[in-house]
DNA sequence: TTCAAATATTCCTTATTGGGTATATTATAT
DNA sequence: ATATAATATACCCAATAAGGAATATTTGAA
């Protein structure tokens, strides 16, 4: 997993600007207008979007078209895949058990199999 | 989408942990072994991961034993179904002559409709 | 009580990041 | 050539984040 792609969505302007994209391609000025930046930070925030390969540019006239790349989003659905397993809770109350016997047994100083209970 | 989840992933050492937890739980000793860190630096990170819910913790005698939530994958999944439409390339070609178009009704100054050739 | 292991916290320092403002750049129209 | 609109870049400053090292805390054992 690309960690770019992680801290160009880990600042709120970048994000809203990703989620306003979602409509379809806008210019920096609509961006700027709708998220309340300025035209300077717009411009930065996109530049770091655009270096992060989240979204792609095309210059029409006077105006810069933004708009989103599909590419991250497969990677990151793709790399999320490898989490599927935990949806299902697979860590639940019978693994936890077996993995603190198995961490047990790191130091099986005191009792051996049955701590005798008093 | 909750901001502190990219900002927690946005790390290479706290990327490699969440990597590293998808195996099962691991105590800091361990996940500092594994990625070549400082145990301090191990505990830093991992509290960035437990503040940003992404991870858990329980006390077992001097260990900690940390493993992930799976709340907060499940948010991300759910968050990026919203952008399945950009998977099958939904600008295209098409669209992005469509929204051009559309641009183009914002600035009607030249020629209404037909632009006469020459 | 004293010791040692595992972990968390604190302090310090440096690097990075984001906002603000001014300015440069590019394209269109006159 | 000049003016204007849209955008990008540069510079400065404040806030944040990350590593290093020392220290505090907790737990089990002697």
């Amino acid at each position: 997993m690309n960690i770019m792609t992680f801290s160009a969505l880990a600042e709120p302007s970048r994000l809203g600007m990703v989620e306003l994209l979602r409509g379809g391609p806008l210019t920096v000025g609509e961006i700027a207008d709708q998220l309340g930046l300025r035209q300077p930070q717009a411009s930065k925030h996109l530049r770091v979007l655009l270096e992060a390969g989240l979204v792609e540019v095309e210059a029409v006239a006077n105006r810069r078209n933004y708009r989103l790349r599909s590419e991250p989003f497969r990677a990151l659905a793709s790399w999320l895949d490898a989490y599927r397993n935990i949806w299902n809770e697979r860590f639940d109350n019978l693994d936890i058990y077996l993995q603190k016997m198995q961490a047990e047994e790191n130091k099986p100083q005191a009792g051996e199999n049955e701590p005798k209970e008093t």
